[in-house]
DNA sequence: TCTGAAAAGGCACATCC
DNA sequence: GGATGTGCCTTTTCAGA
């Protein structure tokens, strides 16, 4: 992991389809040298994979809202709680805290009347989960664009 | 966008490097017809760009944090707070909100002693903000896969 | 205006140095 | 780390539904 490799994370994270040529180029290697470390780095799991980023209002998840829940703090709940959200789709991401919420959700759904529905329908009813807080978010500040990678 | 567009944004937010050869076979069309779908999809802007994952611990972004800020709530204030955010790459997500706290960001640093430094360099500085609380990810609980498309 | 088929150039990948 | 070659893929153009 030196100077080159993230040269290479930081052009994969703006542009995952760089064809390996361009990559090389942008670089300063050689197209061989550079698929093979673009291949050690895959293979090492630093690279994870590569996804579309689509537009959330083209698939009606064009309202989010972050979702406070405080669980009951032993591990069986914990555990059975946190499985629970793998299954509902609408939960983007989950984070488990320390301190107070001992939760955070991020949940894309089409609407408001969407939210309310999977509110009443799967929020509250998850069991161990003594308090939901709903905050409906105005405005995405800073667009996700990956992490920064330091020269 | 009909039920094909939509296979084709499932399968390339599961695989950003998929083939046109092998995303057409799996959603069951022609090269070329798969092809000017995928083209339109990236024009109109539903398909925002294509990025790598990458393991945050290999690019010593391992420690996350959750921090709340109350920031006052004048147009100017809310501004400069906001365009300030865009400058501090250790910022990963930003979200303003209704009702309290008034905004969110999600920050990824390599340890405690580098979020200490940002916190009382660049985090409490910020001109009209009033509180910041931050709050430490014991664990993600949910990986982003990015967002489900209905079928 | 949608799709499918074929051709040409470019790229990935493996194997060499 | 760099160079070369083969085979596959992308991409364009053209014909049909």
């Amino acid at each position: 992991m030196d100077r080159i490799d993230r040269s290479i994370l930081r052009e994969l994270q703006e542009d995952g389809r760089l064809t390996n040529l361009d990559l090389a180029q942008r670089i300063g290697l050689s197209a061989s040298a550079c698929m093979r470390r673009v291949r050690h780095l895959e293979e090492s799991g630093v690279i994870q994979g590569y996804r579309a980023v689509i537009d959330p209002e083209a698939v009606g998840r064009g309202f989010e809202v972050l979702v406070s829940i405080e669980v009951r703090r032993d591990r069986e709940t914990v555990e059975a709680f946190e499985a629970a959200l793998q299954d509902i789709p609408d939960v983007i991401e989950a984070y488990r805290l320390f301190g107070s919420p001992g939760c955070l959700l991020r949940i894309a759904v089409a609407d408001l009347a969407a939210y309310e529905r999977l509110w009443i329908e799967r929020l509250t009813s998850l069991t161990g989960v003594t308090e939901v807080n709903s905050q409906i978010i105005m405005k995405r500040v800073k667009e996700p664009r990956g992490l920064p990678v330091e020269r």
